[in-house]
DNA sequence: CTGAAAGCGCTTACAG
DNA sequence: CTGAAAGCGCTTACAG
């Protein structure tokens, strides 16, 4: 590997010099500055990131934690904090944490020995004050946890009234409601959007608690609507939560949205490829990711930022799961 | 942040010292190593992972290259990769190629100048000259490119045969094959198992290209079924790409598997959320993803290593695009 | 405008 | 068994 004193004795300079020109920090004569170029050039050189990192403590890597990126909502997340931080010039490096407030510490603390520069979490096992602990500059991604951390998401409270309220409106008259884990803010936000409507509505309702995959929604799902064969509606908290009780009220052989009328929460790609189409609350998530990253990687260059909280708009997008009018 | 410097100062001995209890290497006197443990623990002291990347030239980092993981075969394997790096002590680093070149080569120089100790590349936009250029560990995953570079894949070329004797078998008469990109090799061992199963069969078919994406899969499958009308079979050689045809198929009212019969390729999720659900070439996409970390780990750590080159089996999924029996 | 020197936090021969 | 020193590849005050 070429060094930067490999280029010094080439250019026929010391390193200082050739490091001013690398920074374009500090005088170098014209002269000098075209010896410099020309023995970069002639010897390939690329200064070295580690050295660099070493000095500056900082690694310009960010740290992605997620729970699990095989959950088709963080693809895309993922994809668009990617593509600020590349144009930023910063590297990301994706933590899977499994909801697992252990793993979610030791991959910090690893990434902190490693001078990353910043963390964006759309995962939280751990309290505002422990993250705030690690001294890292800090967003929450389609999640949030007290006051302290800037954070990005969707207007959840509202949009998930607004589902519940087009289900009320096409007929539905006892609506179950699968939310996710209670110690997510974001599913309790859609949580009391629910219920807000519902009760505003006088309209029956349960609501079951369910993790955020496919098979735990689908046996959810069987099982209230065996225990309560009158509920002819469901509002899940997420598309792929849906996607299992689709299989759920198919397994019981009821029809949709004749039977039961469904709407799900994200618009991930999945909604639209099941047969039926799932009316589904679309968040922008490409634009929550660019927005996130970009609002780190302003905390991390210590540029002023007018807004800490973000809460974007949704999109009700009506398809195959609910009746285009009330029965 | 604390150093070793402090830990010294703190346990009365030299920094030497504390490194060779740190790794266990060289002598260190029971006493010595009780007080440089209580120093390490009285100041909750962590080894700088930078300061030790610059001198070992190494960083506990693997780059895995991906075109894009918002693609549904790609977490997955991301996951896999993650989770044994994880187990053996690595990060690692998920760049997104878009199945471009230049933006390939950035990526890999980026990372080489953070010391990177290993790339797994699940894309191919390069030669296996400039892969074996950079002077790094290697290994292709579900790609391969020469007999240089250590391989994982599937067993493409049988598994497209069989997967297309399943649709003559079950009566179709006139097969089309969507095949990927001629230079991903992947592709081509696809196509090349279509093409020997129809020809030994004696069956009419046709071979269209398109890109792995569901919108490209849906339009091309659009015209060559209003172009010949008498297909009745349908290989792609992705599920995405097999969920694009169905939507093509769709698109023109013919009915699945009745009018026509579809088999994909890949066995992600999505192939059994579909409806009806898709008739697939499952892999084992998280076995590959293991086996690769762990045949690059292995190079990195250079440990001997038994196979260079893992051909896996592969699952045909017979489900709702094909039919039971012969028409 | 340029270079020598110290330092970022670690590791490892080399003496003793 | 332990410590002083040099070095990994860079950067930045500080002299001159």
């Amino acid at each position: 590997m070429v060094t930067i004193r490999d280029v010094a004795k080439y250019a026929n300079v010391s390193v200082a010099t050739v490091s001013r020109y690398l920074n374009k920090k500090g005088y170098v004569s014209k002269e000098t500055e075209k010896a410099v170029a020309e023995a970069i050039k002639a010897l390939n050189y690329k200064p070295n990131s580690v050295a660099r990192s070493l000095y500056h403590k900082q690694s310009n890597m960010i740290g992605l934690l997620i729970p699990d990126i095989t959950n088709p909502f963080f693809p895309e997340l993922a994809r668009a904090v990617e593509d600020v931080s590349q144009a930023y010039g910063y590297t990301i490096v994706i933590c899977n944490t499994d909801g697992d407030a252990e793993k979610e510490k030791r991959y910090i603390e690893a990434l902190k020995r490693k001078y990353i520069d910043g963390l964006i979490l759309a995962t939280n096992e751990l309290t505002a004050e422990d993250y705030i602990s690690y001294q890292l500059p800090l967003v929450m991604l389609d999640r949030s946890i007290g006051d302290k951390i800037p954070s990005v998401r969707s207007n959840n409270y509202e949009s998930a009234k607004q589902a519940t309220e087009l289900l009320i409106n096409r007929g539905s008259q006892f609506i179950a409601h699968i939310r996710g884990p209670c110690h997510i803010q974001t599913a309790e936000d859609r949580y009391r959007g629910f219920k807000d409507a519902v009760e505003e509505n006088k309209v029956a309702h349960i609501v079951v608690e369910s993790g955020f995959d496919l098979e735990a929604a689908k046996t959810v799902t069987e099982q209230i609507l065996t225990d309560y064969p009158m509920i002819d509606g469901i509002f899940a908290s997420s598309d792929v939560m849906a996607a299992g009780a689709m299989k759920g009220i198919k397994s019981l052989s009821l029809s949709i949205p004749n039977d039961v009328q469904l709407v799900g929460f994200d618009g991930i790609p999945l909604s639209g490829m099941l047969i039926p189409s799932l009316t589904t609350v679309a968040q922008p998530i490409y634009k929550m990711g660019t927005l996130a990253a970009r609002l780190l990687i302003k905390q991390i260059e210590k540029k002023p930022i007018k807004d800490y909280y973000y809460t974007l708009d949704t999109t009700l997008i009506e398809r195959e799961t609910t009746r285009s009018e009330k029965k």
